[in-house]
DNA sequence: CCCTTTAAGCTTTTT
DNA sequence: GCTTAAAGGG
């Protein structure tokens, strides 16, 4: 055990003080953290503090919220690098839908009968099942908008006062299918579990008791729901939370987040806060633009740039073109330069406001003439988060080389997960199961040395799936109820994995291909957001694609923000007024060239 | 059925 | 603000 004031950042790791106080501040607060501040590092580091010091003493935990999956799998990740073996389990990382569901799912039997979803409740996420449910009351939704909206109505005010048309939905979605079973979205499955903690308070009792302390991350997008969730939860208790996030980079308000989370939570919280204000991240010049852009838009308008000397040797550059062959040609001339300085295809990323595939069928065709792939990089990260696409190409790597030790470990997990509870402590048992399975990994490493066609490799798919068994599978990943849902998602993996093998000839080089590798990304900003790349170019900074500067010029001025500060050491954005045979202009959006301008870190061209 | 008019959608996560 | 899809009129 380490003594509270003798406690040192882990791993060689200097903060600075402001990120110092906040990881041993023993009251709840609020920590503002710019862009390559290292928030993940700062919760990472204070789970160590918390942990090794014994301030946090077993079985007390740690609940981590995250948004995204990807974020709470990441902060898991980086948790485990810095804490002590033994003491890794006691955080528990979720995302806020998760951490909600599991609490419904453990607890639905306390809710009033009224309320009680059936045990095999499907989580709506297409609205189908409110679409529905409307139908039966005799309203017909035919607008995505119109859906979205009649969602929010329903879970906007506490349970028990609801009355006339959104009672009676509920009570469709919940009792009235034929099936008799319930249709929750996740908003929903949220405001349920409300009501299950107002009823309940030996369950808030036993959460506050388990999560001493509590991490939120992304703290600028918490919707109004969840805010009233963890409030309920923690609200005046003795448990300490901290909220970790940065304004300048809200841009989910349109989606329904807090309009004021990080001053309503200081407010009700009693809340300290804390500022982060190096950025490990990005070079000075990409720091003084993002300072000057950030000056904008807190109104400040005053005041020239001075470019102030620095030996810094990035490229900020805002560049305009008569065509889109010449930006095409522009951009990938600018990347090879690159390469031959010794960049690497994995330093580039492309970023778009919206619509990624009409931007790639523009640039595809004279990249691929130059040997580099471009790619929907949100297409594939959707496809590979799957679990079922894990288990199937882990199996495959598993099969490939039979060394690949992390491969086996996560084909272990899968097996122990499929396995009934029974056989967990049957040793013989696991111990056939493992021999089975490297048996059928052989046959499945010979089956892929005759694949010639797309069909061979559906063949090998439909093997490997036959062996762990459909119904189990779907038994355990109930996203996987819906059956053509599966299908599709499988027929999809074949297709790009059969791609990427006669691209490279090599079953291995294929899984690392369709992984990503050698292939430069083209996302949305907002798919970007938490990423870092070396050279970021966002192409098409014009009134068309950021015609939501109209409507709300705060949220798109985040969106630029959240752009550059993708960028470590290259920025560059591209501007040509004939794209796709429409005229684009710059006068929606001048004051963000007035920005670069006046920043005199950017070079026109 | 075709043409015109109207209005949504665009940027998203979650088992 | 531009594209696409639904709705309405003849």
């Amino acid at each position: 055990m380490v003594q509270k004031d003798e406690w040192q950042p882990t791993d060689g790791f200097v903060f600075e003080q402001g990120a110092i106080d906040a990881i041993k501040d023993m009251s709840n607060s609020l920590v503002k953290a710019g862009p390559g501040a290292g928030k993940t590092e700062l919760l990472a580091q204070k789970a160590n503090y918390l942990l090794t010091t014994n301030l946090c003493p077993a079985p007390q935990k740690i609940l981590a919220i995250s948004f995204k999956k990807d974020a709470a799998v990441n902060l898991a990740e980086r948790v485990s690098k810095r804490v002590p073996e033994n003491k890794s389990s006691q955080l528990y990382s979720v995302t806020f839908d998760s951490f909600a569901k599991n609490l419904l799912d453990r607890f639905f039997y306390g809710l009033p009968e009224e309320w009680r979803p059936s045990d095999d409740y499907e989580v709506d996420v297409s609205l189908n099942g409110l679409t529905q449910a409307f139908s039966d009351n005799d309203l017909y939704l035919s607008y995505k908008s119109e859906k979205s909206k009649k969602e929010a109505q329903l879970v906007e005010s506490p349970l028990n006062e609801l009355t006339g048309i959104n009672f009676e939905i509920w009570q469709t979605m919940l009792h009235g299918n034929h099936t008799k079973k319930s249709y929750l979205t996740f908003k929903m499955i949220t405001r349920l579990v409300i009501l299950l903690l107002e009823y309940n308070p030996d369950v808030v009792e036993s959460i506050r008791k388990t999560y001493k302390f509590v991490f939120l991350d992304e703290f600028q997008d918490t919707t109004v729901l969840q805010y009233e969730l963890f409030s309920l939860c923690f609200k005046e208790t003795e448990n300490f939370i901290t909220a970790v996030g940065d304004d300048r980079q809200k841009i989910m308000s349109w989606a329904g987040a807090h309009p004021n989370a990080f001053l309503t939570f200081r407010n009700e919280f009693q809340a300290k806060e804390h500022t982060l204000y190096i950025n490990r991240r990005s070079d000075v010049k990409i720091q003084k633009l993002l300072q000057v852009l950030n000056e904008y838009a807190q109104g400040d308008l005053l005041g020239e740039g001075v470019m102030t000397e620095t030996d810094s040797e990035s490229i900020l550059q805002a560049k305009f073109f008569p065509s889109e062959q010449e930006e095409t040609r522009d951009i990938v001339e600018t990347i090879q330069k690159f390469r031959r300085e010794g960049k690497n295809i994995e330093d580039f990323c492309i970023l778009v406001k919206q619509h990624p595939d009409v931007y790639i069928k523009q640039l595809e065709v004279l990249f691929n003439q130059e040997g580099i792939s471009i790619r929907n990089e949100a297409y594939f990260q959707d496809l590979l988060k799957e679990n079922i696409m894990i288990l199937i190409l882990t199996s495959l790597k598993a099969a490939l080389d039979t060394s690949d030790s992390e491969a086996w470990i996560t084909l272990l997990n899968f097996l122990h997960v499929f396995s009934d509870s029974k056989s967990y402590f049957d040793l013989k048992k696991e111990e056939d199961a493992v021999i089975n399975t490297k048996k059928f990994l052989n046959q499945i490493s010979i089956k892929l040395t005759s694949v010639t066609r797309i069909d061979d490799l559906f063949d090998v798919f439909q093997t490997i799936i036959n062996y762990y068994g459909m119904d189990n599978i779907r038994a355990h990943f109930i996203q996987y109820s819906n059956l053509s849902y599966v299908e599709k998602l499988v027929q999809d993996l074949c297709d790009s994995l059969y791609f990427y093998y006669e691209k490279t000839g090599n079953w291995v080089e294929a899984i690392l291909y369709l992984k990503g590798k050698n292939c430069i990304p083209v996302m949305t900003i907002h798919k970007s957001k938490g990423l870092e790349f070396d050279t970021v170019f966002l192409v098409g900074l014009d009134d068309q694609s950021f015609w939501s500067f109209k409507y709300n010029s705060e949220e798109t001025t985040a969106t630029l923000f959240v752009a550059i500060s993708r960028a470590k050491k290259n920025f560059i954005t591209t501007f040509t007024c004939d794209r796709l045979g429409n005229t684009c202009e710059r006068k929606l959006i001048s004051d963000y060239y007035d920005v670069f301008r006046r920043s005199g870190v950017v070079e026109f061209l």
